[in-house]
DNA sequence: ATGAAAGCGCTAACAG
DNA sequence: CTGTTAGCGCTTTCAT
């Protein structure tokens, strides 16, 4: 018996010789009650370890006092540290945290946000891979804030990793980079897009080349592939489209005998955990991914209080942009000399590793 | 107006001319209801774009659907894992994911136990801070299932790390090893006293001599204290609590001048995400903890299922124990001299670093 | 096979 | 200040 034992207000308030209603005021508007029957209440409500029931409450006030947070792969670091900001959020402002994993589908991100549009209060979309249209359509419905993606009419927040994609190629232009290639993320990927397109113009306008590699899935795995294509591009310095791509080219050069940054200078995306310690520690575009996290969900629960006025694609969404940094360790280094022919030949087999516990 | 434009089973029955509960039973139970009631009530349920209300039908039904997953510290990368192996298992099951960080503190984690208590269907207690008593009082009235804690009548998943701990001992033992620390982690902390135990019982019987360093907080920026105290000990290796301590050892270490594993040899635990791609790449116990976590997962839905026999103590409660197996990488090696005098002078200030994203 | 009606536990107007 | 009265949207008997 699932429901047995399960103290409701009813007990509460029949122990406290009060109504309902009046129990229910005195938990939840302990100011409009007398001082007396609030105690009553309160001392009824302990004796029996009464807890309200959030399905009931969500029911007759509207209110779930849930959020959601929609990410494309919770494997991955970087939404680890989206997932910090927004759990720390909620759990300061006594919202519960609902997680969800779309698996990269757009198919399965809209029939989440579906499903929980009647249980949650609101969401935050990370880098979400469904059309301006879909979600415009379920903001309509749901309020809704993306991160890392801009969609008018919603509001939203984003990195400026493409400023540091921009930057870090004037650094490696600076170290007398000719050649560089971009390593590119997912096509799905509205960052990706952007990154790209930055990284076009800026090496146009240094006036250095630019070779752009992939699409990659955006894993540790795909870092031996992209390595060998930069390598056969003969680009003497890469840029990824993340941190993880670009930790798995520095294992995948190191096990081809080739040095980083003598060889190839390596250059992340975004400054994950274990960047600062991979081998050599990783150049890389630091970005306050939990700082965005923290302002997407204070952006949400905002919304919220105002009563959400949410639909609507005339009046200005509320937009924020983060800054991001290029922050230089010791992955890149001037440019050398091109490499001897048949050097780098592999040593072992490509690493077929995804994820860091198999 | 938030409920505005929501449609409701009620809208969905009138559009296809039947009753409510017609229209409930022909979506919940498509066998109850005649072949073209069924297809009216779809179709109407398609056109309107109906989803069921969470809330409604857990208040109705007394199943909510959801599942929480309690945590200590979601910044910590052993947790990705379990929320990883968690998170694939409720997708699939098709249940919603309730995460929750208890920053580490017993009472932060009862109080969200209790709140939850009637919002969701179980709860996953990872590495609980709590009382064997407090946790079999909520296992009482929720069903449960502990990760890495054993609480009599509570089922539950652990790791053998312990295990693993042994015959790290037994590993640096062989290379010569004769004087080890074991650098400890919270003091509140299960997983800790256990391997702490196994530790000092295992070096007894190899005859070597244990160092007991500690408490420190499981996070890298405790490695350094942690190194410093290895040093001074004069110890030749050290097991660390977890990989982030190691890493941070391995870091400090780095930052005095002393070579691993010549100087120091150094073992974590976990095998967590960068324990490869450390330098050099870390000797650590690996534990399977996304298996973990969806195996924990799966019980509590077997037992949900089962129509949740959950409180007692009397009847033997499912428990899994899984194993370790110790990974043996550049970190360890064979014991060297003792350190020459006044060498490992720190370069820099302690590191104050101790999340990956600042 | 379908409809009517009774709640699930709580909040939110209304009266007093 | 407190009690009464309606529901919130859905599932579930219970009749029909």
């Amino acid at each position: 018996m699932t429901g047995a034992g399960q103290v409701t207000l009813r007990d509460v308030a029949e122990r406290a010789g009060v109504a309902i209603s009046t129990a229910s005021r005195a938990l939840a508007n302990p100011g409009r009650v007398s001082a007396a029957t609030r105690e009553r209440v309160r001392a009824a409500a302990d004796e029996l370890g009464y807890s309200p029931g959030g399905p009931a409450r969500a029911l007759s006030s509207g209110r779930t006092g849930m959020i959601a947070l929609v990410v494309p792969d919770v494997t991955n670091p970087f939404y680890f540290g989206v997932i910090r900001g927004t759990q720390a959020q909620l759990r300061d402002r006594g919202y519960v945290h609902v997680l969800v994993d779309t698996e990269e589908s757009a198919d399965v991100e809209a029939a989440w946000l579906d499903r929980l549009q009647r249980s949650v209060d609101g969401a935050v979309l990370a880098a979400s891979r469904l059309s301006d249209a879909a979600i415009a359509a379920r903001a309509s419905r749901l309020p809704l804030v993306t991160l890392n993606r801009d969609v008018p009419g919603v509001p939203g927040v984003t990195l400026d990793t493409p400023g540091g994609v921009a930057h870090a190629l004037d650094h490696l232009a600076s170290l007398g980079h000719r050649r560089i290639a971009y390593a590119g993320g997912p096509p799905e990927s509205w960052s990706d897009a952007r990154r790209r397109r930055v990284a076009r113009a800026r090496a146009r306008r240094l006036g250095v080349e630019l070779v752009v590699l992939g699409p990659y899935a955006p894993l540790q795995a795909s870092g031996a592939a992209a390595a060998d294509a930069a390598v056969h591009a003969a680009a003497s310095a890469v840029v990824a489209f993340n941190d993880l791509m670009a930790i798995g080219i520095l294992a995948r050069l190191a096990d081809r005998g080739l040095a980083v940054p003598r060889d190839l200078s390596v250059v992340g995306c975004d400054d994950v955990f274990g960047a600062d310690f991979a081998h050599p520690p990783l150049t890389t575009i630091t970005a306050p991914v939990e700082r965005a996290g923290r302002a997407a969900t204070s952006m949400l629960l905002a919304r919220l209080d105002d009563g959400a006025p949410r639909v609507t694609g005339d009046d200005a969404a509320p937009r924020l942009a983060l800054p991001t940094h290029l922050t230089i360790r010791a992955s890149t280094g001037p440019a050398g000399g091109p490499l001897a022919a048949g050097a780098g030949e592999p040593r072992t087999p490509l690493p077929t590793r995804d994820q860091p516990n198999p």
